[in-house]
DNA sequence: CTCATTTTTTAACATTTGTAAAAAGCTTCC
DNA sequence: GGAAGCTTTTTACAAATGTTAAAAAATGAG
């Protein structure tokens, strides 16, 4: 529980009696490989912690399917349109790996973020975080060519080239596995 | 302060008297065209809400500059490094018409979010839907052609290709003017 | 209105990326 | 060990986008 914890307060210190608020509602969840922890059109009513594991979100597209997310270890997971809208999520979320997750319904979450002014700032802070991540990676996807963000992915989380197949990779870079194949073809 | 106030609730409805904590840290002002509202580099210590006006937040690059958010009326400015880790943001931000604005001061947004939590939550909902939103941009942009991304800005934002100079648009969509210039010629 | 400036379009060519299909490399499981 | 099924790379060709430069169109200042 150490590393959510650190987590947690990384994202927002909170009084210890705002973080057992929101501790006490997570429980821990072991979960294997290709479990879907969010279908799409569902409205997916729990958030997860990653303690170990790997998940990817992806849309199904007509003939493929486009991954734009992976979460690691010390990240959250949601599916956004539901957390945020309490609509159907248009993506999924499966994980790679067999997986050490924690989990908190969220009715639970919200409710405590209308409740407890602290764990309302923490929320706030969690959107906000994911938010300069996005940005940052929208836009390097901008203005940089596959090439350089493919650099740039293999420096700043290696783990990632590692532990997940390159076809969800070159679709995370907007790429068809043939462009990354080339990429890393001719950096050899 | 009619538009500033629906745009407020739209977000996260709040009691009268938390409404009237926000707003009366709000205050009109007027500024031109090309104004600079954050320069990059610099702390933004202010929140502009859009009246009335345009504008554009771009990065600097070596002979070209990156144009990759607009903002219209409705919509909320900051500059994200600055509002949410307090750190000179990236980004530079400036009206691209003489524009009415509110502004709010920084220092006094986190300060009612600390003390108040529907503004906390409100603050935290704000993150959300900007989350949101980019998620779509960049998801979109992940997979669909330059020619399907100007197409679908056409559709949901007309306003936005009669008030902004295409370099700009072109920029926002991730293609030089060149490319925008021939996907409106093969439109016609 | 006219000249100067800026913006947009067009053209020609180079580069990157996509598509489809086949080959090569890995896993898995019997 | 070997067959079957994935994943990754390679190849050849097609399509999209970038680059540079020039022409055309629109805008703005005087």
């Amino acid at each position: 529980m150490n590393a959510l914890i650190d987590k947690i307060d990384s994202i927002y210190p909170l009084p210890k009696d705002s973080l057992r608020l929101l501790t006490e509602g997570m429980c821990k969840v072991e979960l294997p490989k290709n479990k879907i922890l969010f279908e799409a059109g569902q409205t997916g009513r729990t958030v997860y912690f990653i303690e170990r594991g790997i998940a990817r979100a992806y849309l199904d597209g007509k003939d493929n399917q486009i991954t734009f997310w992976f979460g690691l270890e010390g990240d959250f997971v949601f599916s956004y349109n539901s957390y945020i809208n309490g609509l159907p999520g248009y993506e999924s979320i499966e994980l790679l790996e067999n997986s050490v997750l924690y989990e908190i319904k969220d009715d639970k979450l919200q409710q405590l973020f209308k409740e407890n002014i602290d764990l309302a700032n923490w929320g706030r802070k969690l959107a906000e975080r994911e938010l300069m991540k996005l940005e940052e990676r929208h836009i390097a996807r901008l203005f940089k060519s596959a090439s350089e963000c493919y650099r740039e992915l293999l420096s700043s989380s290696p783990a990632l080239i590692q532990r997940i197949q390159l076809g969800y990779i070159a679709s995370y870079l907007g790429v068809t596995q043939v462009t990354l194949s080339r990429i890393r073809a001719e950096m050899k």
